[in-house]
DNA sequence: ATTTTTTTCGGAAACGTTACCGGAAACTAT
DNA sequence: ATAGTTTCCGGTAACGTTTCCGAAAAAAAT
C-alpha cells in the first residue's frame, strides 16, 4: 500500500507541495510548462490524488447513500440505476442499503449511513415504517434528504412521486371499457400513501361511469406474490370471484393470476387482470400481463438531481415534489374484446 | 454543517483531545471516571467520531467495492445481501456497481473504485468480457480482489465458486430418470468457464447413461428470457422439436418454456424444463420450474469473509478457492412419471 | 530609473483523528 | 525515606490534501 503522494513528487521535482496541488486543480495560477512537467512525473510515478484527504479538508464524504425496502423485482434496480448515472456524472458515489421491508434495519442502515458521513440520502420507505420521529430528526438535523416513491406526506423535504391516482383511474377505467363489471382491487399496504391513492384513482373511475364499488371489493394485501398467491385462495374458499382484478402491484397480480389459471378459470375470458409498476416480468408471464409503467430510471435520475442541487444549494432550499407521469402497457391479461 | 469535534469536547471539559480519543477507543488507559465524563458530554453535545479522519490516518477507506454485472434478477441481488450481512459487521461499507453486462462500464467502474480508495474488491465478470490484461495489473496492484462465479481461471486470487459440473450432471441425470431422450442444453455464453462446466456435466452425464449428445444439442446462449424466447422460435421454425431442455438459466428455461406454451405444447407431458440458479421466479412461473438452487447469500458472504482475511493479512495471503454445494429443487416441469 | 502590478511559487495552517513520547503524580517495594 | 513502578493524561506529530498569505521575480507603467 506504498501510495505515491503529492510529497512524492514535490521532491523529486524539487517544488512545493501547493505547486504539485495547484497543478491538478487549474483553477490557480501556474505556469504551463512547471504544470506540464508535474503532470507528466506524476503519471509516470503512477500517482492516484486520495480522495479521502481532500474529503476531510472539504468536510464532505462524496457519498450518497440509498435506502430501499427491496432488492427483488425490478422496480427499485433500476431506480438505483437511474440515480447512479447521475451520480457518478457528478462525482458522487452511492451506498446501497437494503431494509428487506423491516422498520429495524431500516433505521440502522440510516444511523449507519449517517455515521458514515454521506453528504444526502435518498429513501423509499419499507411498508412497515410508521414511526416516522426517527425522520422527522433526520430532516431537522439538516442532512439532505430526497423521498422517492414510498413517501411521508408531512415531512418536509423534496419528493419524487408516481400519479398513482392518476394511472390507478386509467388502469381501471380501462377494465370497465372492457366491459368488466365487478372489478376487485388488490390494494396495497394501507400506510403508505400511495397505497390511498391508488384506491382512490380505483373508486372514482367508477364513479365516472355510474358504477358501485362496494368497500369489500378492495382488499387490503402487499406487494409479493405470495400475498396475490393468499388473496386469490381466499376468493376461491369464499367462492366470491371478481371478472378482473386491478392489484396495486405486478407481483400481486401475477400470484392471485397463477392462482386463478390453477383452478381453471380462462384469463381473460372469465378474469381479467391489471398490474402496476411494470416490473420486467410482466411481460413474460403467460398470459402477458397489462400493467402501469413507471417511468424508474427517470425517477433515480430525477431524485439524485434534486439531491444534488440541494447539496450545492445549502441553506436556500425549497422542498419540492415532482410528480413523474407513466403509461400504461395494455396485454392480453385484459383484452376481452379483441383478441 | 458545524460537526461537533473532539476538540469541541477537549476545550469544554479542559482535557486534552488525546485524552478524548482514548475514551472512544478503550484500548489506551484512561481512569474510569474521566471515561465516563466525557462519554456522557460527547452524547450531550451530539458528537459523532468522524470516520474520514480516521481512515485518512489509518490508510483505509474501510469501503469495500463490488462490481456486478446486472442487477434484475434475484441471483445478485442475493449475492450482495450475503455479503452486505459480514462486511456491515465487520464496519466496512459497500459500494455498488452494476455494468448492464458490458465490458467498457465494468472497466470503469473498476477505475471509479479503485480511485476512491476501496480497500478489496468483489467481482464478477460481465459476459462480453474477454479481455482479461485490466484484471492482471489490478490483482498484480496489490489490491485485495476476490472473484465469484464468473471468473477468471488463470488470475492468482481468491475465488468463490459454484460445483458447476457437479449440478449440471444431477440435472441432466435427472431428465434422463424421467425417461427424456432428446435433451437440449441452452448453454450459458461461451466465454465463461461456468458455461463449460455446465455443458460437460451435461455431456458427462448422458455418457454415464450411454446415451449419444450431438453437439446440435448444444445451443449457445445467453441469460436472459430475450435468449430463451429466441431459441425456442429457432427449435420450432426448424421443426427440430426436443423433448426436454436443461437451460444454464432460469430466465432462458422460462423465456423458452414461455414460446413452447404458446405453441401449444404441453408441459412437461411434451417437453420437459429444467433451470439453473434458482431464480425466485422458478417457483412461480406455470407449471412450476425444476432448477438447481445456488446457495447465493452463501456465495456473498463467503466472498466477503475471504476478502476481510485477505485485507486484514496484506503480505502472507494464499490465493483459495472455495466450492459451494447447490441443491436440485423438482417441481413439475420436469415430472413425467409421477404427476 | 523608479514604482506599481502581475505572475508564479514556497511556507504554513488547517481538516479530525490516532499514536507515540514523556511527565507528573500516586502507589509499591526495599 | 528513597528508588522503582504503575496509572493517568498532556503535547505533538503524523495522514494527504487544499487554501491562504506573502515573497521573489518578472513585467508593465510611470
Amino acid at each position: 500500500m506504498k501510495h505515491v503522494t503529492i510529497k512524492d513528487i514535490a521532491k523529486e521535482l524539487n517544488l512545493a507541495v501547493s505547486t504539485i496541488s495547484r497543478a491538478f486543480n487549474d483553477k490557480y495560477d501556474i505556469r504551463p510548462e512547471t504544470k506540464q512537467l508535474i503532470l507528466n512525473k506524476a503519471r509516470e510515478m503512477g500517482y492516484r490524488p486520495n480522495p479521502i484527504a481532500r474529503n476531510l479538508l472539504q468536510q464532505r464524504s462524496m457519498n450518497i447513500g440509498i435506502v430501499i425496502p427491496e432488492f427483488i423485482g425490478s422496480f427499485f434496480p433500476e431506480v438505483i440505476i437511474g440515480a447512479q448515472e447521475v451520480l457518478f456524472k457528478e462525482g458522487y458515489q452511492l451506498l446501497i442499503t437494503q431494509s428487506n421491508e423491516c422498520y429495524k434495519t431500516e433505521i440502522e442502515n440510516v444511523k449507519l449511513l449517517e455515521r458514515n458521513m454521506v453528504d444526502g440520502l435518498i429513501i423509499s420507505l419499507s411498508h412497515q415504517t410508521k414511526n416516522i420521529e426517527c425522520f422527522k430528526e433526520l430532516v431537522s438535523s439538516g442532512l439532505p434528504v430526497i423521498f422517492f416513491n414510498r413517501v411521508i406526506d408531512i415531512l418536509n423535504t423534496s419528493k419524487v412521486v408516481f400519479d398513482d391516482y392518476k394511472w390507478a383511474f386509467f388502469a381501471t377505467e380501462h377494465l370497465i371499457y372492457q366491459n368488466y363489471k365487478k372489478i376487485f382491487h388488490l390494494a396495497g399496504p394501507a400506510n403508505l400513501s400511495l397505497a390511498k391513492n391508488r384506491i382512490r384513482g380505483f373508486q372514482n373511475a367508477h364513479k365516472k361511469h355510474r358504477l358501485d364499488v362496494p368497500d369489500s371489493h378492495i382488499i387490503p394485501s402487499g406487494f409479493t406474490i405470495e400475498d396475490g398467491d393468499r388473496v386469490a385462495m381466499e376468493m376461491i374458499e369464499n367462492k366470491n370471484i371478481p371478472d378482473a382484478i386491478f392489484a396495486a402491484g405486478d407481483l400481486t397480480a401475477i400470484g392471485a393470476m397463477k392462482v386463478f389459471k390453477r383452478h381453471g378459470y380462462k384469463i381473460p375470458e372469465e378474469i381479467a387482470f391489471v398490474g402496476f409498476s411494470e416490473q420486467t416480468l410482466a411481460r413474460h408471464v403467460d398470459p402477458p400481463l397489462t400493467s402501469v409503467a413507471q417511468p424508474t430510471f427517470e425517477i433515480g435520475r430525477t431524485a439524485a438531481k434534486l439531491l444534488i442541487a440541494q447539496i450545492e444549494n445549502q441553506g436556500v432550499h425549497i422542498p419540492q415534489t415532482i410528480t413523474l407521469s407513466g403509461k400504461l402497457n395494455i396485454r392480453s391479461s385484459s383484452m376481452k374484446l379483441t383478441k
